[in-house]
DNA sequence: TATTGTTATACTCTATAACTATA
DNA sequence: TATAGTTATAGAGTATAACAATA
């Protein structure tokens, strides 16, 4: 897997069980209580589990995100895309590049403002995407078994408010 | 900024007002409705502040992680602190040189396992580190301003959930 | 055989600067 | 002047493979 974390190495006997009861009676560490830190993992584990579900399609998570935007908003362009998924315009440029090269992105000029390109699905696109949402979607679910959905909710609600206070 | 985006470009009139109405009251489109997504832009905004914030000193996040643990755990090896913090042992090499060489850690020898290496703070690492963490603090207060301390400790318990079952 | 630390390497993400063409 | 798209480039983060020393 893309996640794969280097292997933690064979314990063995009542000792080893003992210090790891001890790890977790251990008091929460500094790090812990850092949001950041604990957003950066989490983040990590969802970002490494879509790399591991897309091994055989060469789709990224950013790449994603741009289809899933233009199918919703047709004739978006690039900057406008830039702006709402927070990525630079000087790096969308491969990104949307690569997705008309495969053919499931088209760029169109702008008859009003030459300088700018409307993007939309190309045909077939679509249901390319549905699927791979779907993919995701399951994934996801898998991740977050643990949560009620009222927790998902919550998780959803804070998330929300804490970026559309701070970014 | 480190975290500064391209700039939005001006509008004018009652018409962009009306199109920014717009799209507040947009239904939430399925981009937002992912959890890995929100996750993924909420650790951006808290990175991207990280990288402003220590503009002046060149310490990276990961860094940070690794001294923060250190302090608590005192002769922990980077193995260990790899798994812990989920960085790769090939990745943690760099990082933990580095940070030796710059005076903050220090390696010694196990003599029980002459494998491993022993990891303890630097003379007066605890001191700096103590500073930046403050210094961490008050920008994370900076960016949960809007949350309250109730909000806060639900996002901390639904992360934590979600990494112990997930990651 | 397995683990620790290491080197070499590559790919993605993110960032800055500077250009062109259009407005 | 400002914006849209582009190119070139650099720095982090993260991934795999393979190695020597030690257990």
């Amino acid at each position: 897997m893309g996640s794969k974390l280097d292997k933690p190495p064979k314990k063995s006997g009542a000792k080893a069980a003992a210090a790891d009861a001890a790890d977790r009676t251990q008091k929460p560490n500094h790090l812990d209580r850092l949001i950041g830190y604990q957003l950066r993992r989490a983040s990590g584990v969802f970002m490494a589990g879509f790399v591991d579900l897309f091994r055989d399609v060469p789709l990224r998570p950013a790449q994603f995100a741009i289809l899933s935007h233009v199918e919703e908003t047709p004739g978006i362009s690039p900057s406008e895309l830039s702006r709402i998924l927070a990525i630079k315009k000087t790096n969308m440029v491969p990104l949307v590049v690569e997705l008309e090269q495969r053919g499931l992105l088209k760029r169109a000029a702008d008859s009003k403002d030459r300088r700018v390109q409307l993007l939309t699905l190309a045909p077939g696109a679509a249901k390319q995407l549905a699927a791979w949402r779907k993919r995701i979607i399951a994934h996801e679910d898998s991740l977050l078994r643990h949560l009620s959905p009222e927790e998902r909710e919550q998780l959803f609600g804070l998330l929300s408010k804490l970026r559309s206070s701070a970014g």
